[in-house]
RNA sequence: GCGAGGGUAGCCAAGCGGCCAACGGCGGCGGACUCAAGAUCCGCUCUCGUAGGAGUUCAAGGGUUCGAUUCCCUUCCCUCGCACCA
């Protein structure tokens, strides 16, 4: 019966499906003994990998534990197809791109012949559902009830999500609104970070636009730290690019609502489309070539002052107005270009511009920092040695000052109310007080150039959009209480949920394209994807069942009355009377029976997700819970799960540095698989997939298998003979003969139960299957040099510890678990209860007299390897009894050496040691502080010499020598004369 | 920068005030078994050591303590998240 996964794991899978072993019906164990255990629905948009493997197991260990303690565990599955990205691969795979097709065909190994079928989106959906999804998860032998399944295209999924949108929005928790988004000027349409050639990592930022003027006409100029507006000394124009005059509508910038709603501004002519796609109104009215901007002057808005325009060849015209504003004091860039302009002020006399103006342009100052004398800029170019306008160094002295200043910059006297603040604190204070004030406005601009895929220009775009207002303040104390009621896992999480709360804002909730729900009230719009998942989990209690609702009947009063419970109490449709004037609702019946099982199975209980979803998905899971539900169907615990690499790599699907489950169960085996996955770190931990590593951990797993089933096959013997009356299988206690090692592997067996099921309970996976496993199988190793394993005793022995064992395994191995223990007791393993301790076999005394008999052989076996010996002869020497009353006084007196000298002073038969005493004194104190009440008090009762007499067998074994225990004072035989260094739990040893 | 988590022997990784030179796995070395290989079993794997010992270690530096890998402070380095991306 050698080990072979593959038979015997597909053997298991056929009657787990046969008999539908893990679909879950609400039955007589009531809410306290149901679990509900769920993990993000996938998103079908590639195939399965092995860190999907490990997603998903996690929840299926613990559901497989909760099973064995005796709960009705639900753990359901869907398909998330919601949103852009599978659209996205299908528009890849019908243009034909190489990678597209790379990684369809080698990576996920779909055949030629399929390949058609994937170029709908939903076909493709499918494809990666059936073909690697669902297979993986069946091959990993996951508890799923699959009854449950749907996807989140379904039109009874799309009902739900509306109901949960009207149901927000009639709460005042959704918003319309402007919202930046990256926007394809080809496509004329907005575009994800997927849809980008160029640019992906580019972030749009918004500027503050400083409104100089000249009259009744506005320059607007961009700047990123609108702080600095008083220390301009003028502006730059590029002299040979366009500008235009266009009437640029300002009312949406306008807080007061008296001013004009349209002003006159200059810019680029690049900045009018960007300006239109912000949602301004824009109308130029004349085009004018730089050259004439130039010499012209223009006065600062904060101070009055006027400025002269100057021409600058570095200004990029495509970035933000166009129109800059410099500060040479601070900003190394505008201190060298003044520097160049100064030095060739005499060129600018061709623009009409004074050149001695020019050269009279002194740096302002604006803010003081630590470091740096007047103009700090100044001094960084220095440290730099910045020699000119296109010197790489200058970028370096930018960044640094920029970040120093915005750090440590404490604002001068004439910021008034802000003076001698720092930057960072009152930057955005500042900006909003000018802004009120008509002086600033903003715009959003990239920093660099952003290429759609299809080759268009991106630019920043405001869109009409849907907000879901997680910022509101009572929202946020909703989904506070819902987070400190939470069982976060591991702990130090519940701080980053509360901060996520407290750093949302509003989140746009609709795109423009892509698959899910509608907007129920706009169909131009779909729900995306973050925001159609925060309540899913309720759908998966009545998914099975509520197929055989009418689509159309699906209303809002339905699902008020099946999630929320509305009208549950009013009479139902057909005992509605209209007796008392008003017509009472009528209750949908089918609504209310469905309710009954959303309330058995809900709150969930564990939910298992990934740690980098808690800034968005598993906050707004908790927010929406905390709105939309009663308090008792808040969740009632997340555990988070760390990232995978393979062979120390980050994955990566269109690299094919992945590896994929069917090919991983077919090497190893779904157990080594899920072993491997679950014992290599806790499940919020990182871990890493080595193919050596899981090739021993397979190795590991058909060790095991082989011993359990030598012991099932003797235990098969022994209940033969049984049979024929010789031997019963099952000896009652009395009849088992244990010896000291067969009640000192019952102990370790207890500590294992007690140890293994915490862990199981804190989703600790790897302490779990450590300590049952491998930790587990040194104890073996020391059980089976020490004992002999034929005597019926040992036999009776290892049959329970294999028995308790295998159900501690079942939950992450439950292909051999089950098997194995079926073989030997009938049952699988997961059809019986979760081992409890045995209180008759925890045993302190022999626990510690083993641990005395380790540290023997150790001590011998240390003095053999120093001394190069071979012992003939093994003596031990187990300390005088004056010995063990001094360290009866130790115990009592505590571990203090002057108190402890006072009292053994005092009886004259230890006086007579002398010095001995004080040394073993010392001794003994640090052995007592180092050691707790309840081990000092059972080791106090053993008896030593015993002890080692009956290992002297062992010992003899151990070493091929004669042992000759002696004590201390018994007149030993001592020729080296060792016996005097006998100190308690310490013997002394003479090789000979 | 902000928030979170880390840095432990050749590698992975546990420990989180004394039982710690520090669990376990991998790798390496030696031995048993074997014709041989593999598997399995036993021992060793920081340095020194002819008696169970001593010395130096748990990113670096400082502190608290009788005692710190474990607690506190500072510094350096790494990983993750920071929004419209699922």
């Amino acid at each position: 019966m050698s080990y072979d996964p593959q038979d015997l794991e597909a053997e298991w899978r056929e009657r787990w499906a046969d008999s539908g072993r893990y679909e879950a019906d609400p039955d007589g164990r009531d809410g306290d003994e149901s679990t509900f255990v769920t993990v993000p629905y996938p998103y079908p948009s590639g195939g399965m990998h092995i860190g999907h493997a490990r997603t998903y197991t996690v929840p299926d260990v613990y559901a497989r534990y909760r099973r064995q303690q005796g709960d009705n565990v639900l753990f359901p599955i869907g398909w998330h197809v919601t949103g852009t990205p599978i659209v996205g691969a299908v528009e890849r795979l019908k243009k034909g791109e190489e990678d597209q097709l790379s990684v369809l065909r080698d990576t996920y190994n779909v055949p030629e012949d399929t390949l058609q079928d994937l170029e709908t989106p939903m076909g493709f959906a499918r494809h990666f559902i059936e073909e690697h999804y669902k297979k993986g998860m069946r091959q990993l032998g996951l508890s799923i009830d699959w009854r449950r399944e749907f996807t989140t295209n379904d039109e009874r999924y799309s009902k739900f999500i509306a109901w949960q949108y009207e149901t927000l929005r009639d709460r005042g928790l959704l918003e319309k609104g402007l919202h930046p988004v990256n926007y394809c000027t080809n496509e004329e349409q907005p575009v994800t970070t997927h849809d980008l050639l160029e640019g992906e990592d580019a972030e749009f930022q918004e500027y503050t636009v400083v409104k100089f003027s000249d009259g009744d006409t506005v320059y607007p100029m961009a700047t990123l730290r609108p702080e600095t507006v008083r220390g301009v000394t003028n502006a730059y124009v590029d002299p040979d690019a366009e500008y235009v005059r266009a009437a640029v509508d300002v009312s949406e910038h306008r807080s007061d609502g008296t001013e004009a709603d349209s002003e006159e501004w200059i810019v680029s002519a690049e900045a009018v489309e960007k300006l239109e796609l912000q949602a301004r109104d824009v109308e130029v009215r004349e085009t004018i070539p730089g050259s004439d901007l130039v010499g012209r002057h223009v006065t600062n808005p904060v101070t009055d002052e006027e400025l002269p325009v100057v021409p600058a060849g570095f200004v990029d015209t495509d970035n933000a107005t166009g129109v800059v504003m410099s500060v040479p004091a601070h900003s190394p860039d505008d201190w060298v270009a003044l520097e160049e302009v100064k030095a060739d002020a005499d060129a600018l006399a061709e623009y009409g511009v004074d050149p001695d103006e020019i050269r009279a342009i002194e740096p302002r100052a604006i803010l003081t920092i630590e470091g740096y004398g007047e103009f700090p800029a100044k001094d960084a170019v220095e440290e730099h040695g910045v020699e000119s306008a296109s010197d790489p160094a200058l970028e370096a002295a930018t960044q640094e000052l920029y970040n120093r200043e915005f750090h440590g910059g404490e604002l001068i006297e004439a910021y008034g109310e802000y003076a001698g603040r720092v930057i960072e604190d009152v930057r955005d204070e500042l900006e909003a007080q000018y802004r009120e004030r008509g002086d600033f406005d903003s715009m959003y601009d990239f920093a660099e150039e952003v290429v759609c895929r299809c080759g268009g220009e991106v630019e920043v775009s405001k869109q009409e959009t849907w907000f879901l207002r997680y910022n509101d303040s009572e929202w946020r104390e909703k989904t506070k209480r819902a987070i400190s009621n939470l069982d976060a896992i591991p702990e130090n999480t519940r701080e980053q949920y509360d901060h996520t709360v407290d750093w949302l804002e509003e989140w746009p909730c609709i795109r423009n394209y892509g698959l899910g729900t509608r907007l129920p009230w706009d169909d131009e719009f779909v729900i995306e994807p973050l925001s159609d998942s925060t309540i899913y989990m309720s759908y998966y209690t009545i998914a099975h069942r509520i197929d055989d609702v009418p689509v159309e009947d699906l209303t809002r009063e339905f699902f008020d009355t099946l999630l929320l419970g509305e009208g549950s109490e009013a009479p139902r449709a057909s005992e509605a009377s209209s007796g008392d004037g008003t017509e009472p609702r009528e209750v949908d019946e089918r609504a209310l029976e469905l309710r009954e099982e959303f309330d058995y199975w809900y709150p969930v209980d564990y939910r298992c997700s990934g740690n980098d979803l808690i800034s968005n998905h598993l906050t707004f899971f908790l927010s929406h819970h905390a709105e939309l539900f009663e308090e008792s169907k808040w969740p009632r615990g997340i555990t988070v799960m760390g990232m995978g690499l393979l062979e120390g790599q980050k994955m990566s699907s269109s690299k094919g540095h992945v590896v994929l489950p069917d090919e991983a169960i077919s090497e190893y085996g779904a157990d080594t698989v899920r072993f491997y996955l679950l014992n290599s770190s806790e499940p919020w931990q990182d871990y890493d997939w080595r193919a050596e590593e899981v090739g021993t951990t397979r190795d590991q797993l058909e060790r095991f298998w082989n011993r359990a089933v030598e012991i099932i096959e003797r235990a098969e013997e022994s209940s033969a003979e049984g049979a024929s009356g010789q031997r019963p299988r099952d000896e009652p206690a009395g009849g088992r003969n244990l010896e000291q090692a067969d009640r000192w592997l019952l102990a370790k067996l207890q500590e294992t139960v007690r140890e293994v099921t915490e862990s199981m309970e804190r989703f600790e996976t790897r302490a779990a299957s450590q300590t049952a496993f491998y930790r587990f199988e040194e104890h073996l190793k020391w059980y089976r040099r020490r004992t002999d394993l034929d005597r019926a005793g040992a036999r009776w022995t290892l049959r329970t510890v294999l028995e308790t064992r295998l159900r501690l395994l079942a939950p992450f191995v439950p292909f051999a678990a089950n098997e194995l223990h079926e073989r030997l007791t009938g049952e699988p393993a997961e059809d019986v209860p979760w081992p409890e301790p045995v209180p008759e076999f925890d045993d302190r005394t022999v626990v510690a007299e083993e641990r005395l008999i380790e540290t023997l052989v150790a001590d011998v076996r240390d003095i053999v390897d120093v001394t190069d010996a071979d012992p003939e002869t093994i003596r031990v020497y187990a300390a005088a009894e004056w010995k063990g009353e001094v360290f009866d006084t130790v115990v009592s007196e505590g571990p203090n050496q002057g108190a402890v000298m006072g009292t053994v002073m005092q009886d004259e038969e230890l006086r007579e040691h002398g010095n001995a005493v004080n040394d073993l004194v010392g001794d003994l104190v640090s052995f007592v502080r180092e050691r707790d009440d309840e081990t000092l008090e059972t080791l106090a009762a053993i008896d030593e010499r015993a002890v080692y007499e009956s290992a002297a067998d062992f010992l003899a074994r151990e070493f091929d020598a004669d042992v000759e225990v002696y004590a201390e004072d018994e007149d030993p035989i001592d020729p080296a004369g060792k016996a005097k260094h006998a100190q308690p739990f310490r013997p002394a040893i003479h090789l000979e």
